[in-house]
DNA sequence: CCCTGACATTGACAGTCATCAATGTAATCG
DNA sequence: CGATTACATTGATGACTGTCAATGTCAGGG
């Protein structure tokens, strides 16, 4: 469901910024704020944290589950979340998930806070 | 209240970072968090592109009202909302309230993605 | 001194969210 | 094939959030 890369449209309801209105857009503020929403929470920052930390880059989600003293389908949760936002890579092997960090997601992010 | 400055002291439960966690711990997770939680709704956004965005770097709440097709409270919340993140500065001049970008703030907020 | 205008606060309500227990699915092993 | 292991999904529940109507506060004007 990629959001981050959804934000290069710029979806506005007209096609130049109106007039009186230079800023951020009703639809566009909408897409930046699921990605924001995705990092509004503790635990979710700190699966990002340990993910981005592991020297393999990459995790499962039973290295995940413990440090955080969540149980195992709210860590599913969470990293769902972070999946859908596009900010984690989830690649399934075997039997283990393995999460990791989009190349670049994090940097661009922090882009959308200088394009306001 | 100022949150982005006490980001600061990264308070942690042990001294050091926990030798099986040198990722983000509880605490700190839980103040970057209030942050990016302030900028997890399109209005909020749109407050801030808008304050950001005027000539004079400040506005009214009577400028914000009406872009937003929100009601008076409803905005002055939000306001609250980013003011208290450290976001926002509010200074009251008379009868009117002038909202002004915090200077450095949206970079440092940025800086918080790449400290993770 | 009352009245108006600008903004903040309160209370209420509907919608969303984080969490867990229970269950489902799918791959591996014996 | 049956059992186990790793993870996802569902359903339920308590907590939080965004919004508005009503009210409060406070400065300025007549």
């Amino acid at each position: 469901m990629k959001l981050l890369p959804m934000l290069d449209q710029a979806t506005d309801e007209a096609c130049c910024t109106p007039s009186g209105v230079p800023a951020l857009g009703a639809e566009e503020a909408k897409q930046k704020a699921l990605v924001f929403k995705a990092l509004a929470d503790p635990n979710r920052l700190r699966l990002l944290s340990i993910v981005k930390a592991d020297a393999s880059g990459e995790s499962c989600v039973c290295d995940l589950t413990e440090p955080l003293d969540l149980g195992q389908p709210t860590v599913s949760h969470h990293l769902k979340i972070l999946v859908e936002a596009g900010l984690l890579h989830r690649e399934k092997r075997g039997t283990w998930a393995y999460y990791s960090l989009v190349p670049g997601a994090l940097e661009e992010t922090a882009g959308l806070l200088a394009t306001l």
